[in-house]
DNA sequence: GCCGGTATCTAGGCATTGACAAGTTCACGA
DNA sequence: TCGTGAACTTGTCAATGCCTAGATACCGGC
């Protein structure tokens, strides 16, 4: 509702980036509207369109932020258990982002700065199973980090650990667990 | 389009519920259409809400279905491994059923029937670990296999593992990293 | 200093949707 | 037979996404 002397508005891209981000995290995807954002940008209902074309793409310019921030949030951390601590932090820190991230059908899936944005990510992720000493399937074993900690991620982000979490952070909970499965307390039972 | 020579549809709920599951497969959540389900329905555009009452009821009808269904699945089932390869196998079953359940700003959340069929499933994935000799943490080592499980199903549907899947099944791949993990072959690096 | 091109934003309109209200048809039991 | 309620229809309203045409302001070349 800022009032706004100057035909420009100046930074809308970035004001509806910031207000669409409010709105997902808030109340999902799902509950986006393009003319509601230009209300909180004080711009006109069309505004925004000629920032992102159309929702799609403005949803898919916050996932290629998205893996962008996780790109960064990864990038020289040599162990892969911090990896996977500092891939949990991404998730609880950037709500938003990663549930757009990991909804295809929401976006452009093709879009040139998307893929570019994804890739980076990616190879982030595979340079932390890359140093492992004595794997004999690098990427099998990426795949189960990835697994852990993307499903821990996904499950605090639904409130479906809540209660277990208590009041310690997601992050040392999350480590806490890391080092269950890597000592073998996990392995007790039968192996084939 | 089924031309209907009776006043009564005779079947509307589940045929509703049908054709739901097929555009969420296919388009996702957001592409639900209460009206476009009705016109496939061959009835009029505000037959479906008697049943669901409005989009939400309606996805909170097939979560609750969903969780049914998870329980079903996971039911005596002995070994906590193969619970999560049900896990896996239930995610790919019904793709539909599982993004709506892990998507609550979509669903009335207190909705007696959903919370019940919660709880029916959250049970079952208990037991998976209820048995477990020699683990100081139960309810830890639970989400750890949950987490596993869940982000390898969230992966799979999302299409961010099926290159590495080859011809594998996800079954079968996802059968194979538990074993990578449980004969600790990613426990090679420090331990703390 | 000004002038034209272009990015940015406005205004209007159309088809579609979710939700609501009121009326119609039908099944079923007293 | 009758009436009660469930199942479905019809009509309506506000809101949305997206498109098009037009207005405004910034910016580089001259």
């Amino acid at each position: 509702m800022t009032s706004r002397k100057t035909y420009h508005h100046g930074d809308l891209r970035q004001s509806v980036l910031a207000a669409a981000l409010d709105v997902i995290t808030a109340e999902g995807p799902g509950a986006l509207s393009l003319r509601d954002l230009a209300r909180r940008a004080g711009v006109s209902h069309a505004a925004p369109a000629h920032h992102f074309k159309d929702r799609a793409g403005l949803l898919t310019a916050i996932a290629a932020e998205g893996y962008d921030l996780l790109a960064a949030a990864l990038a020289g951390t040599p162990e892969l258990r911090e990896r996977g601590v500092r891939y949990v932090r991404f998730a609880a820190d950037h709500p938003a982002h990663f549930q757009v991230m990991f909804q295809p059908e929401l976006l452009r899936t093709d879009d040139p700065d998307l893929v570019a944005a994804k890739e980076r990510a990616s190879a982030e992720l595979r340079a932390g199973v890359a140093d492992l000493p004595d794997v004999p399937d690098a990427r099998a074993a990426g795949i189960a980090a990835w697994s852990l900690a993307h499903g821990f991620a996904t499950l605090l982000l639904t409130r479906n650990i809540t209660a277990a979490l208590g009041d310690q952070g997601p992050e040392e909970y999350f480590r806490s667990l890391t080092g269950l499965l890597f000592t073998g307390q996990l392995t007790t039972e039968s192996r084939d």
